[in-house]
DNA sequence: CGTATTTGACCTCAG
DNA sequence: TCTGAGGTCAAATAC
Protein backbone atom coordinates (compact mmCIF):
# COMPACT_ATOMS: atom_id res chain seq x y z
CA UNK A 1 0.00 0.00 0.00
CA UNK A 2 1.44 2.84 -0.86
CA UNK A 3 -0.87 4.59 1.18
CA UNK A 4 -0.59 4.31 5.02
CA UNK A 5 -3.41 3.48 5.54
CA UNK A 6 -4.57 -0.29 5.39
CA UNK A 7 -7.84 -1.91 5.77
CA UNK A 8 -8.09 -4.79 7.63
CA UNK A 9 -10.34 -7.60 7.06
CA UNK A 10 -10.82 -10.52 9.34
CA UNK A 11 -11.25 -13.70 7.86
CA UNK A 12 -13.36 -15.36 5.86
CA UNK A 13 -14.69 -16.80 9.28
CA UNK A 14 -17.57 -15.36 10.66
CA UNK A 15 -16.81 -11.92 11.19
CA UNK A 16 -16.45 -10.29 7.72
CA UNK A 17 -15.81 -7.21 9.73
CA UNK A 18 -13.05 -5.46 8.08
CA UNK A 19 -11.78 -1.92 8.74
CA UNK A 20 -9.47 0.59 8.15
CA UNK A 21 -6.88 2.24 9.60
CA UNK A 22 -4.05 4.23 8.89
CA UNK A 23 -0.65 4.16 10.19
CA UNK A 24 1.28 7.29 11.19
CA UNK A 25 4.20 6.78 9.97
CA UNK A 26 4.56 8.40 5.89
CA UNK A 27 6.07 5.22 4.57
CA UNK A 28 4.21 2.48 3.47
CA UNK A 29 4.81 -1.47 4.62
CA UNK A 30 5.59 -2.00 1.09
CA UNK A 31 8.11 1.04 0.79
CA UNK A 32 9.64 -0.11 3.12
CA UNK A 33 9.67 -3.64 2.11
CA UNK A 34 11.55 -2.87 -0.80
CA UNK A 35 13.92 -1.02 1.41
CA UNK A 36 14.56 -3.48 3.11
CA UNK A 37 14.66 -5.76 -0.03
CA UNK A 38 16.96 -7.78 0.05
CA UNK A 39 19.17 -8.12 2.28
CA UNK A 40 19.69 -11.07 3.09
CA UNK A 41 19.98 -10.76 6.60
CA UNK A 42 17.06 -11.26 8.71
CA UNK A 43 18.31 -8.09 10.18
CA UNK A 44 16.02 -6.55 7.66
CA UNK A 45 12.93 -5.22 9.84
CA UNK A 46 10.52 -4.08 8.35
CA UNK A 47 8.04 -2.22 10.30
CA UNK A 48 5.17 -1.46 10.06
CA UNK A 49 4.67 0.79 12.21
CA UNK A 50 1.63 0.79 14.12
CA UNK A 51 0.06 -1.40 12.52
CA UNK A 52 -2.47 -2.53 14.66
CA UNK A 53 -4.05 -5.83 14.12
CA UNK A 54 -2.10 -6.90 12.23
CA UNK A 55 -3.00 -7.52 9.30
CA UNK A 56 -0.65 -8.14 7.03
CA UNK A 57 -0.43 -5.43 4.45
CA UNK A 58 -0.51 -6.03 1.45
CA UNK A 59 2.25 -4.44 0.41
CA UNK A 60 1.16 -4.67 -3.57
CA UNK A 61 -1.02 -6.63 -3.48
CA UNK A 62 -3.37 -4.32 -1.61
CA UNK A 63 -4.67 -6.39 0.38
CA UNK A 64 -5.20 -5.25 3.61
CA UNK A 65 -4.02 -6.91 6.59
CA UNK A 66 -6.21 -9.89 7.62
CA UNK A 67 -7.26 -10.61 11.20
CA UNK A 68 -7.65 -13.97 12.38
CA UNK A 69 -8.83 -16.32 9.94
CA UNK A 70 -6.27 -15.31 7.33
CA UNK A 71 -3.34 -15.92 7.80
CA UNK A 72 -1.97 -13.66 9.28
CA UNK A 73 -0.10 -11.55 7.14
CA UNK A 74 2.33 -10.29 9.26
CA UNK A 75 2.53 -6.99 9.29
CA UNK A 76 4.92 -4.83 8.85
CA UNK A 77 7.32 -6.82 11.21
CA UNK A 78 10.48 -5.04 11.14
CA UNK A 79 13.66 -6.45 11.71
CA UNK A 80 13.79 -8.29 14.57
CA UNK A 81 11.66 -6.88 16.81
CA UNK A 82 12.85 -5.94 20.31
CA UNK A 83 12.44 -8.28 22.73
CA UNK A 84 9.27 -6.71 23.61
CA UNK A 85 10.34 -7.88 27.34
CA UNK A 86 13.09 -6.63 27.68
CA UNK A 87 13.46 -5.21 30.64
CA UNK A 88 15.55 -2.52 31.25
CA UNK A 89 15.84 0.60 33.82
CA UNK A 90 15.71 3.94 32.52
CA UNK A 91 18.61 5.64 33.97
CA UNK A 92 17.67 8.53 35.67
CA UNK A 93 16.81 11.80 34.35
CA UNK A 94 15.52 9.62 31.06
CA UNK A 95 11.62 8.85 30.74
CA UNK A 96 10.51 6.29 28.40
CA UNK A 97 9.66 9.40 26.05
CA UNK A 98 13.16 9.85 25.84
CA UNK A 99 13.41 6.81 24.34
CA UNK A 100 10.77 7.28 21.98
CA UNK A 101 12.67 9.99 21.26
CA UNK A 102 15.63 8.23 20.53
CA UNK A 103 16.54 7.60 16.66
CA UNK A 104 15.58 4.29 17.02
CA UNK A 105 12.00 4.25 18.01
CA UNK A 106 11.41 7.89 15.93
CA UNK A 107 12.64 7.16 12.88
CA UNK A 108 11.08 4.31 12.10
CA UNK A 109 8.66 3.72 14.24
CA UNK A 110 10.16 0.35 13.59
CA UNK A 111 11.78 -1.53 16.47
CA UNK A 112 14.29 -4.26 15.70
CA UNK A 113 13.45 -7.13 16.36
CA UNK A 114 15.58 -8.82 18.94
CA UNK A 115 17.05 -11.58 17.68
CA UNK A 116 17.54 -10.39 14.41
CA UNK A 117 19.12 -7.31 16.05
CA UNK A 118 16.99 -4.66 15.18
CA UNK A 119 15.56 -2.67 18.08
CA UNK A 120 13.11 -4.81 18.01
CA UNK A 121 15.16 -6.95 19.96
CA UNK A 122 16.69 -5.00 22.08
CA UNK A 123 13.72 -3.18 23.17
CA UNK A 124 10.85 -5.96 23.20
CA UNK A 125 13.04 -8.63 25.39
CA UNK A 126 11.33 -11.20 25.68
CA UNK A 127 11.72 -12.71 28.54
CA UNK A 128 13.99 -11.08 30.49
CA UNK A 129 16.17 -12.73 31.95
CA UNK A 130 14.57 -12.98 34.71
CA UNK A 131 13.59 -16.49 33.25
CA UNK A 132 16.58 -17.63 33.32
CA UNK A 133 17.30 -16.36 36.96
CA UNK A 134 14.41 -17.45 38.23
CA UNK A 135 14.48 -20.91 37.03
CA UNK A 136 18.31 -20.90 37.51
CA UNK A 137 18.71 -21.81 34.53
CA UNK A 138 15.87 -22.75 33.02
CA UNK A 139 15.28 -25.14 31.25
CA UNK A 140 15.28 -24.54 27.81
CA UNK A 141 11.91 -26.37 27.10
CA UNK A 142 10.32 -23.74 29.63
CA UNK A 143 12.49 -21.21 28.38
CA UNK A 144 11.14 -21.61 24.47
CA UNK A 145 7.79 -22.58 25.93
CA UNK A 146 7.49 -19.00 26.70
CA UNK A 147 8.90 -16.74 24.22
CA UNK A 148 11.52 -15.18 22.48
CA UNK A 149 13.02 -12.89 22.50
CA UNK A 150 14.75 -11.90 25.56
CA UNK A 151 16.79 -10.31 26.18
CA UNK A 152 18.06 -11.80 28.93
CA UNK A 153 20.41 -10.77 31.28
CA UNK A 154 23.17 -13.37 31.74
CA UNK A 155 24.10 -15.57 33.90
CA UNK A 156 27.29 -16.19 35.32
CA UNK A 157 29.08 -17.29 33.03
CA UNK A 158 28.39 -15.27 30.16
CA UNK A 159 29.44 -12.32 31.56
CA UNK A 160 32.63 -13.24 32.21
CA UNK A 161 33.21 -14.10 29.05
CA UNK A 162 35.49 -11.48 27.44
CA UNK A 163 32.99 -10.82 24.61
CA UNK A 164 31.27 -8.42 26.73
CA UNK A 165 32.30 -5.90 27.79
CA UNK A 166 33.43 -5.00 31.02
CA UNK A 167 30.42 -3.29 32.64
CA UNK A 168 29.07 -5.84 32.05
CA UNK A 169 31.01 -8.78 33.48
CA UNK A 170 28.83 -9.59 36.84
CA UNK A 171 28.19 -13.02 38.52
CA UNK A 172 25.00 -14.11 38.79
CA UNK A 173 25.00 -12.66 42.05
CA UNK A 174 24.80 -9.75 41.49
CA UNK A 175 21.94 -9.72 39.83
CA UNK A 176 20.60 -7.87 42.07
CA UNK A 177 18.18 -4.87 41.71
CA UNK A 178 21.59 -2.76 41.08
CA UNK A 179 22.88 -4.57 39.00
CA UNK A 180 19.53 -5.03 36.99
CA UNK A 181 19.06 -1.33 37.30
CA UNK A 182 22.55 -0.68 36.35
CA UNK A 183 22.66 -2.67 33.41
CA UNK A 184 19.18 -1.86 32.37
CA UNK A 185 20.29 1.67 32.51
CA UNK A 186 22.83 1.24 30.78
CA UNK A 187 21.42 -0.61 27.90
CA UNK A 188 18.53 1.54 27.59
CA UNK A 189 21.09 4.65 27.02
CA UNK A 190 22.83 2.80 24.67
CA UNK A 191 19.89 2.07 22.63
CA UNK A 192 18.83 5.48 22.93
CA UNK A 193 21.97 6.32 21.79
CA UNK A 194 23.14 4.07 19.28
CA UNK A 195 20.26 3.26 16.94
CA UNK A 196 22.23 1.18 15.60
CA UNK A 197 24.87 -1.52 15.28
CA UNK A 198 27.33 -2.55 12.97
CA UNK A 199 27.88 -6.33 12.40
CA UNK A 200 30.90 -7.71 12.46
CA UNK A 201 31.74 -6.46 8.99
CA UNK A 202 31.46 -3.76 10.28
CA UNK A 203 28.40 -2.58 8.40
CA UNK A 204 25.61 -1.89 10.55
CA UNK A 205 24.30 -5.09 11.08
CA UNK A 206 20.67 -5.59 11.62
CA UNK A 207 18.21 -4.65 9.48
CA UNK A 208 18.75 -1.65 10.78
CA UNK A 209 22.09 -1.01 9.23
CA UNK A 210 20.87 -2.93 6.19
CA UNK A 211 18.45 -0.52 6.30
CA UNK A 212 18.59 2.59 4.16
CA UNK A 213 16.90 6.04 3.99
CA UNK A 214 13.37 4.87 3.65
CA UNK A 215 13.04 3.99 6.60
CA UNK A 216 12.46 0.37 5.52
CA UNK A 217 14.92 -1.58 5.40
CA UNK A 218 18.26 -1.26 3.76
CA UNK A 219 19.33 -3.46 2.09
CA UNK A 220 22.85 -1.73 1.16
CA UNK A 221 24.35 -4.66 2.79
CA UNK A 222 22.53 -6.93 0.87
CA UNK A 223 20.83 -6.43 -2.01
CA UNK A 224 20.04 -9.34 -3.51
CA UNK A 225 23.26 -10.40 -4.99
CA UNK A 226 25.19 -10.40 -1.96
CA UNK A 227 27.92 -13.02 -2.02
CA UNK A 228 27.41 -15.36 0.32
CA UNK A 229 29.93 -14.52 3.25
CA UNK A 230 28.13 -10.75 2.93
CA UNK A 231 24.62 -12.94 4.29
CA UNK A 232 26.61 -15.04 7.16
CA UNK A 233 28.23 -11.66 8.65
CA UNK A 234 24.67 -10.42 8.48
CA UNK A 235 23.19 -13.15 9.94
CA UNK A 236 25.88 -12.96 12.55
CA UNK A 237 25.23 -9.58 13.57
CA UNK A 238 21.96 -8.87 12.57
CA UNK A 239 20.29 -8.29 15.70
CA UNK A 240 23.88 -8.57 17.51
CA UNK A 241 23.92 -11.89 18.17
CA UNK A 242 25.69 -14.71 16.50
CA UNK A 243 23.32 -17.69 15.01
CA UNK A 244 23.78 -20.61 13.68
CA UNK A 245 21.29 -22.00 11.35
CA UNK A 246 20.49 -25.20 11.99
CA UNK A 247 18.05 -26.22 9.71
CA UNK A 248 16.16 -25.66 6.39
CA UNK A 249 11.94 -26.47 5.22
CA UNK A 250 9.31 -26.42 3.26
CA UNK A 251 6.31 -25.31 5.27
CA UNK A 252 2.89 -26.50 4.08
CA UNK A 253 0.85 -23.57 2.55
CA UNK A 254 3.81 -21.53 2.34
CA UNK A 255 6.08 -21.17 -0.51
CA UNK A 256 8.51 -19.70 1.18
CA UNK A 257 11.45 -21.72 2.99
CA UNK A 258 11.77 -21.56 6.79
CA UNK A 259 15.04 -21.26 7.61
CA UNK A 260 16.00 -22.32 11.57
CA UNK A 261 18.37 -20.80 13.82
CA UNK A 262 20.13 -21.01 17.18
CA UNK A 263 22.30 -18.80 19.14
CA UNK A 264 25.38 -20.26 19.03
CA UNK A 265 26.23 -18.93 22.45
CA UNK A 266 27.20 -21.94 24.25
CA UNK A 267 24.06 -23.11 26.71
CA UNK A 268 22.11 -20.09 24.88
CA UNK A 269 18.45 -21.79 24.39
CA UNK A 270 17.22 -18.78 22.01
CA UNK A 271 16.35 -19.66 18.72
CA UNK A 272 14.72 -17.93 15.85
CA UNK A 273 13.02 -19.27 12.85
CA UNK A 274 13.04 -17.14 9.60
CA UNK A 275 10.95 -17.12 6.44
CA UNK A 276 11.63 -15.69 3.63
CA UNK A 277 9.85 -15.17 0.40
CA UNK A 278 11.35 -16.30 -2.95
CA UNK A 279 13.01 -13.15 -3.27
CA UNK A 280 14.80 -13.42 -0.55
CA UNK A 281 12.79 -10.78 1.95
CA UNK A 282 12.11 -11.88 4.91
CA UNK A 283 8.34 -12.33 5.63
CA UNK A 284 8.26 -13.59 9.07
CA UNK A 285 10.66 -13.67 12.22
CA UNK A 286 9.53 -15.84 15.03
CA UNK A 287 12.05 -15.87 18.33
CA UNK A 288 11.75 -18.05 20.66
CA UNK A 289 13.44 -18.60 24.01
CA UNK A 290 15.85 -15.81 26.04
CA UNK A 291 18.97 -15.13 25.77
CA UNK A 292 20.96 -15.93 28.50
CA UNK A 293 23.80 -13.87 27.80
CA UNK A 294 24.78 -10.31 26.88
CA UNK A 295 24.79 -9.40 23.13
CA UNK A 296 28.30 -10.07 21.74
CA UNK A 297 30.29 -7.40 20.92
CA UNK A 298 30.61 -6.33 17.74
CA UNK A 299 33.92 -6.65 16.05
CA UNK A 300 34.18 -3.00 15.48
CA UNK A 301 33.76 0.30 16.47
CA UNK A 302 35.35 3.40 16.98
CA UNK A 303 35.72 5.15 20.55
CA UNK A 304 32.80 6.50 20.61
CA UNK A 305 31.00 3.62 19.62
CA UNK A 306 32.82 1.16 21.85
CA UNK A 307 31.06 3.45 24.29
CA UNK A 308 27.93 2.86 23.58
CA UNK A 309 28.45 -0.18 23.29
CA UNK A 310 30.12 -0.66 26.43
CA UNK A 311 26.84 0.59 27.27
CA UNK A 312 24.63 -1.56 26.14
CA UNK A 313 26.45 -4.47 27.17
CA UNK A 314 25.99 -3.71 30.28
CA UNK A 315 22.72 -3.20 29.57
CA UNK A 316 22.25 -6.47 27.80
CA UNK A 317 23.94 -8.53 30.43
CA UNK A 318 21.10 -7.13 32.25
CA UNK A 319 17.91 -8.98 32.12
CA UNK A 320 17.09 -7.99 29.14
CA UNK A 321 19.87 -7.93 27.72
CA UNK A 322 20.09 -10.34 24.71
CA UNK A 323 18.72 -8.02 22.30
CA UNK A 324 19.42 -4.60 23.54
CA UNK A 325 22.65 -4.87 22.67
CA UNK A 326 22.51 -4.12 18.83
CA UNK A 327 21.48 -0.57 18.58
CA UNK A 328 24.19 0.96 20.22
CA UNK A 329 26.71 0.80 17.97
CA UNK A 330 25.27 1.86 15.02
CA UNK A 331 24.90 4.94 16.76
CA UNK A 332 28.13 6.00 16.57
CA UNK A 333 29.45 4.19 13.87
CA UNK A 334 29.44 6.14 10.68
CA UNK A 335 28.33 3.29 8.99
CA UNK A 336 25.00 3.30 11.21
CA UNK A 337 24.13 6.68 10.91
CA UNK A 338 21.24 7.56 11.13
CA UNK A 339 19.47 5.86 8.91
CA UNK A 340 18.48 2.93 8.91
CA UNK A 341 17.50 1.93 11.67
CA UNK A 342 14.77 2.83 11.45
CA UNK A 343 13.28 0.28 9.77
CA UNK A 344 14.55 -2.55 12.20
CA UNK A 345 13.32 -0.85 15.03
CA UNK A 346 10.26 -0.56 13.80
CA UNK A 347 8.75 -3.48 13.12
CA UNK A 348 7.47 -5.50 14.39
CA UNK A 349 4.13 -5.67 15.00
CA UNK A 350 3.24 -8.65 15.43
CA UNK A 351 0.29 -9.60 12.88
CA UNK A 352 -2.97 -8.88 13.88
CA UNK A 353 -3.73 -12.40 12.69
CA UNK A 354 -1.44 -13.14 15.96
CA UNK A 355 -3.26 -11.44 18.30
CA UNK A 356 -6.44 -11.76 17.24
CA UNK A 357 -5.78 -15.29 16.45
CA UNK A 358 -6.72 -16.35 19.96
CA UNK A 359 -7.77 -19.25 19.60
CA UNK A 360 -4.91 -20.49 19.12
CA UNK A 361 -2.55 -20.89 22.39
CA UNK A 362 0.15 -19.45 22.73
CA UNK A 363 2.14 -22.98 22.50
CA UNK A 364 1.40 -23.30 19.85
CA UNK A 365 2.15 -20.16 18.03
CA UNK A 366 5.94 -20.97 16.98
CA UNK A 367 5.06 -23.54 15.35
CA UNK A 368 2.46 -22.16 13.64
CA UNK A 369 3.34 -18.84 12.22
CA UNK A 370 4.97 -19.53 10.07
CA UNK A 371 1.68 -20.88 8.30
CA UNK A 372 -0.36 -18.28 7.01
CA UNK A 373 2.08 -15.89 6.51
CA UNK A 374 2.26 -13.94 3.53
CA UNK A 375 -0.81 -14.78 2.23
CA UNK A 376 -2.63 -12.21 0.97
CA UNK A 377 -6.74 -12.06 1.34
CA UNK A 378 -7.18 -12.99 -2.24
CA UNK A 379 -5.33 -15.75 -1.91
CA UNK A 380 -2.23 -14.24 -3.26
CA UNK A 381 0.99 -14.13 -1.84
CA UNK A 382 2.45 -11.02 -1.48
CA UNK A 383 5.51 -9.77 -0.16
CA UNK A 384 5.14 -8.27 3.21
CA UNK A 385 6.70 -6.61 5.72
CA UNK A 386 8.57 -9.55 7.91
CA UNK A 387 6.62 -10.10 10.96
CA UNK A 388 8.64 -10.75 14.22
CA UNK A 389 6.93 -12.36 16.50
CA UNK A 390 7.76 -12.66 20.47
CA UNK A 391 6.54 -15.43 22.69
CA UNK A 392 7.10 -15.22 25.74
CA UNK A 393 6.58 -17.24 28.74
CA UNK A 394 4.00 -16.91 31.04
CA UNK A 395 5.41 -16.28 34.31
CA UNK A 396 4.99 -12.45 34.25
CA UNK A 397 2.42 -9.99 35.27
CA UNK A 398 1.33 -7.61 33.03
CA UNK A 399 1.99 -3.90 34.31
CA UNK A 400 1.63 -0.98 33.07
CA UNK A 401 3.47 0.55 30.80
CA UNK A 402 3.15 4.17 31.10
CA UNK A 403 0.92 4.70 28.16
CA UNK A 404 -3.22 5.35 28.88
CA UNK A 405 -5.40 2.31 27.68
CA UNK A 406 -8.58 2.46 27.07
CA UNK A 407 -10.13 -0.76 27.37
CA UNK A 408 -12.46 -1.53 24.52
CA UNK A 409 -13.71 -5.25 24.37
CA UNK A 410 -13.34 -8.26 26.38
CA UNK A 411 -13.29 -11.93 25.81
CA UNK A 412 -12.50 -15.17 26.63
CA UNK A 413 -10.75 -17.16 24.50
CA UNK A 414 -10.41 -20.19 23.82
CA UNK A 415 -8.17 -22.29 25.72
CA UNK A 416 -8.50 -19.63 28.61
CA UNK A 417 -11.14 -19.39 30.77
CA UNK A 418 -9.45 -16.26 32.16
CA UNK A 419 -10.70 -13.46 29.98
CA UNK A 420 -8.85 -11.28 27.79
CA UNK A 421 -9.51 -7.55 27.91
CA UNK A 422 -8.48 -5.37 25.40
CA UNK A 423 -7.11 -2.21 25.31
CA UNK A 424 -6.55 0.51 23.01
CA UNK A 425 -3.79 3.42 23.50
CA UNK A 426 -5.80 6.48 24.24
CA UNK A 427 -3.71 8.92 22.26
CA UNK A 428 -5.87 10.32 19.88
CA UNK A 429 -4.10 8.54 16.13
CA UNK A 430 -2.14 6.19 18.04
CA UNK A 431 -2.82 2.79 16.64
CA UNK A 432 -1.67 0.70 19.70
CA UNK A 433 -3.28 -2.10 21.27
CA UNK A 434 -3.17 -4.55 23.79
CA UNK A 435 -4.79 -7.35 25.59
CA UNK A 436 -4.27 -9.03 28.75
CA UNK A 437 -5.16 -12.14 29.96
CA UNK A 438 -4.05 -14.00 33.19
CA UNK A 439 -3.20 -17.76 31.98
CA UNK A 440 -4.88 -20.47 32.76
CA UNK A 441 -2.25 -22.14 34.27
CA UNK A 442 -1.46 -19.95 36.81
CA UNK A 443 -3.17 -16.51 37.45
CA UNK A 444 -0.19 -14.96 38.36
CA UNK A 445 1.08 -15.43 34.95
CA UNK A 446 -0.34 -12.59 32.99
CA UNK A 447 0.20 -12.84 29.24
CA UNK A 448 0.38 -9.37 27.73
CA UNK A 449 0.51 -8.85 23.79
CA UNK A 450 1.04 -5.53 22.32
CA UNK A 451 0.77 -4.64 18.61
CA UNK A 452 1.59 -1.51 16.98
CA UNK A 453 3.64 1.18 17.76
CA UNK A 454 2.85 4.27 19.45
CA UNK A 455 3.70 7.58 17.61
CA UNK A 456 3.73 9.50 20.26
CA UNK A 457 5.83 10.38 23.85
CA UNK A 458 5.13 7.84 26.93
CA UNK A 459 2.06 9.95 28.71
CA UNK A 460 2.71 12.02 31.89
CA UNK A 461 3.60 9.26 34.56
CA UNK A 462 0.75 8.04 36.39
CA UNK A 463 1.50 8.66 40.29
CA UNK A 464 4.67 10.34 39.50
CA UNK A 465 3.57 13.85 39.70
CA UNK A 466 2.95 14.34 36.39
CA UNK A 467 6.95 13.60 35.63
CA UNK A 468 8.14 11.01 33.81
CA UNK A 469 8.75 7.90 34.69
CA UNK A 470 12.22 7.99 35.90
CA UNK A 471 14.54 4.93 36.18
CA UNK A 472 16.43 5.95 39.03
CA UNK A 473 16.90 3.18 41.56
CA UNK A 474 14.26 4.83 43.63
CA UNK A 475 12.05 5.30 41.10
CA UNK A 476 12.28 2.90 38.44
CA UNK A 477 9.51 1.35 36.48
CA UNK A 478 9.94 -2.14 36.04
CA UNK A 479 8.29 -4.55 34.45
CA UNK A 480 6.66 -7.29 36.62
CA UNK A 481 5.95 -10.70 35.17
CA UNK A 482 5.04 -10.07 31.64
CA UNK A 483 4.05 -12.59 29.40
CA UNK A 484 3.33 -13.90 26.59
CA UNK A 485 3.92 -12.18 23.44
CA UNK A 486 5.10 -9.15 22.15
CA UNK A 487 4.68 -8.47 19.00
CA UNK A 488 5.48 -5.17 18.36
CA UNK A 489 8.68 -4.13 18.50
CA UNK A 490 7.59 -0.98 19.22
CA UNK A 491 5.83 -1.48 22.24
CA UNK A 492 8.38 -4.46 23.44
CA UNK A 493 10.93 -1.15 22.90
CA UNK A 494 8.73 0.55 25.61
CA UNK A 495 8.24 -1.85 28.16
CA UNK A 496 11.55 -3.15 27.69
CA UNK A 497 12.10 1.09 29.08
CA UNK A 498 9.86 1.14 31.45
CA UNK A 499 10.83 -2.21 33.31
CA UNK A 500 14.32 -2.55 35.20
CA UNK A 501 14.31 -5.47 35.99
CA UNK A 502 14.75 -8.77 34.62
CA UNK A 503 12.14 -10.38 34.82
CA UNK A 504 11.14 -14.17 34.33
CA UNK A 505 9.82 -12.93 31.05
CA UNK A 506 9.98 -10.86 28.50
CA UNK A 507 7.73 -9.26 27.47
CA UNK A 508 6.15 -7.31 29.96
CA UNK A 509 4.68 -4.19 30.29
CA UNK A 510 7.14 -2.28 32.67
CA UNK A 511 4.75 -1.11 35.32
CA UNK A 512 5.08 2.41 36.96
CA UNK A 513 6.60 3.33 39.70
CA UNK A 514 3.49 3.84 41.26
CA UNK A 515 2.75 0.33 40.39
CA UNK A 516 5.96 -0.75 42.37
CA UNK A 517 5.22 1.24 45.04
CA UNK A 518 2.41 -0.85 45.37
CA UNK A 519 3.68 -4.12 45.35
CA UNK A 520 6.30 -3.28 48.42
CA UNK A 521 9.31 -2.80 46.25
CA UNK A 522 9.09 -6.43 46.12
CA UNK A 523 9.02 -6.75 42.99
CA UNK A 524 12.11 -6.15 41.66
CA UNK A 525 13.91 -8.91 43.10
CA UNK A 526 11.26 -11.68 43.30
CA UNK A 527 11.90 -12.88 39.61
CA UNK A 528 14.67 -14.89 40.53
CA UNK A 529 13.12 -17.70 42.33
CA UNK A 530 10.77 -19.99 40.60
CA UNK A 531 9.41 -19.48 37.37
CA UNK A 532 6.72 -19.21 38.13
CA UNK A 533 5.96 -17.49 40.51
CA UNK A 534 8.55 -15.11 41.81
CA UNK A 535 7.40 -12.21 41.79
CA UNK A 536 5.21 -11.16 43.54
CA UNK A 537 2.18 -12.37 45.84
CA UNK A 538 -0.81 -12.29 44.79
CA UNK A 539 -2.01 -10.05 46.53
CA UNK A 540 0.44 -7.93 45.72
CA UNK A 541 -0.49 -8.67 41.56
CA UNK A 542 -4.48 -8.14 42.47
CA UNK A 543 -3.14 -5.16 43.79
CA UNK A 544 -1.08 -4.10 40.76
CA UNK A 545 -3.77 -5.25 38.50
CA UNK A 546 -6.48 -3.51 40.48
CA UNK A 547 -4.51 -0.35 39.93
CA UNK A 548 -3.77 -0.93 36.02
CA UNK A 549 -7.07 -1.38 35.93
CA UNK A 550 -8.15 1.55 37.48
CA UNK A 551 -5.51 3.71 35.10
CA UNK A 552 -7.23 2.22 32.01
CA UNK A 553 -10.34 3.04 33.13
CA UNK A 554 -9.26 6.89 33.61
CA UNK A 555 -8.83 6.92 29.81
CA UNK A 556 -12.07 7.59 28.25
CA UNK A 557 -13.22 7.93 25.15
CA UNK A 558 -12.13 6.65 22.06
CA UNK A 559 -12.71 6.22 18.75
CA UNK A 560 -14.51 3.62 17.20
CA UNK A 561 -12.05 0.99 15.95
CA UNK A 562 -12.87 -0.44 18.47
CA UNK A 563 -15.97 -0.73 17.21
CA UNK A 564 -14.24 -3.19 14.21
CA UNK A 565 -12.61 -5.09 17.33
CA UNK A 566 -15.89 -5.18 19.17
CA UNK A 567 -17.40 -7.30 16.74
CA UNK A 568 -15.10 -9.59 17.27
CA UNK A 569 -14.97 -10.12 20.42
CA UNK A 570 -18.10 -10.24 21.21
C1' DC B 1 41.54 -26.13 7.66
C1' DG B 2 37.94 -24.31 10.38
C1' DT B 3 33.41 -22.76 10.43
C1' DA B 4 28.92 -22.16 8.64
C1' DT B 5 25.33 -23.82 5.61
C1' DT B 6 22.75 -27.27 3.21
C1' DT B 7 19.69 -30.87 3.21
C1' DG B 8 17.73 -35.45 3.76
C1' DA B 9 16.46 -38.22 7.55
C1' DC B 10 14.66 -38.62 11.93
C1' DC B 11 11.99 -37.12 16.00
C1' DT B 12 8.02 -35.11 18.31
C1' DC B 13 3.51 -34.09 18.76
C1' DA B 14 -1.18 -32.67 17.71
C1' DG B 15 -5.23 -34.09 15.40
C1' DT C 1 -2.57 -45.88 16.87
C1' DC C 2 -1.85 -43.59 12.60
C1' DT C 3 -0.70 -39.71 9.93
C1' DG C 4 1.18 -35.50 8.71
C1' DA C 5 3.51 -31.27 9.64
C1' DG C 6 6.88 -28.87 12.08
C1' DG C 7 11.22 -28.98 14.24
C1' DT C 8 15.88 -30.88 14.86
C1' DC C 9 19.93 -33.62 13.86
C1' DA C 10 24.03 -34.33 11.65
C1' DA C 11 26.77 -35.76 7.64
C1' DA C 12 28.05 -33.65 3.53
C1' DT C 13 29.23 -29.61 1.33
C1' DA C 14 30.52 -24.86 0.63
C1' DC C 15 32.98 -20.90 1.80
Amino acid sequence: MASSTGSLETSADSQPAAFSFSFPTSTSFSELLQGAGNDGGEGRSMTGASRGFSGTMANSGGVGPKFKSITPPSLPISPPPISPSSYFAIPSGLSPTDFLDSPVLLSSNILQSPTTGSFSTQTLNWRGPAADYQQGVKQENKAYSEFSFQTQASNGTMQTSSFYPSSMAISLDQQSLNYQQHSNNAYAKSELMAPTRTNSSGIPTSQASTQVNNGGYQSNVSHSSQAAQTLRAQRRSEDGYNWRKYGQKQVKGSENPRSYYKCTFPNCPTKKKVERSLDGQITEIVYKGAHNHPKPQPTRRNSASSQAIQASGAAEAGPFGAQSGILIDAVHTPENSSASFGDDDVDISKSGADEFDEDEPDAKRWRKEGENEGISASGNRTVREPRVVVQTTSDIDILDDGYRWRKYGQKVVKGNPNPRSYYKCTTVGCPVRKHVERAAHDLRAVITTYEGKHNHDVPAARGSGGSRPSTDNNNFTMAIKPSAMVNHPNQIAAAAFFSNRPSASASQAPFTLEMMQASGGNIGFSGFDNSMNSYMNQQQQQQQQRRMEGVFSQTKEEPRDDLFLDSFLY
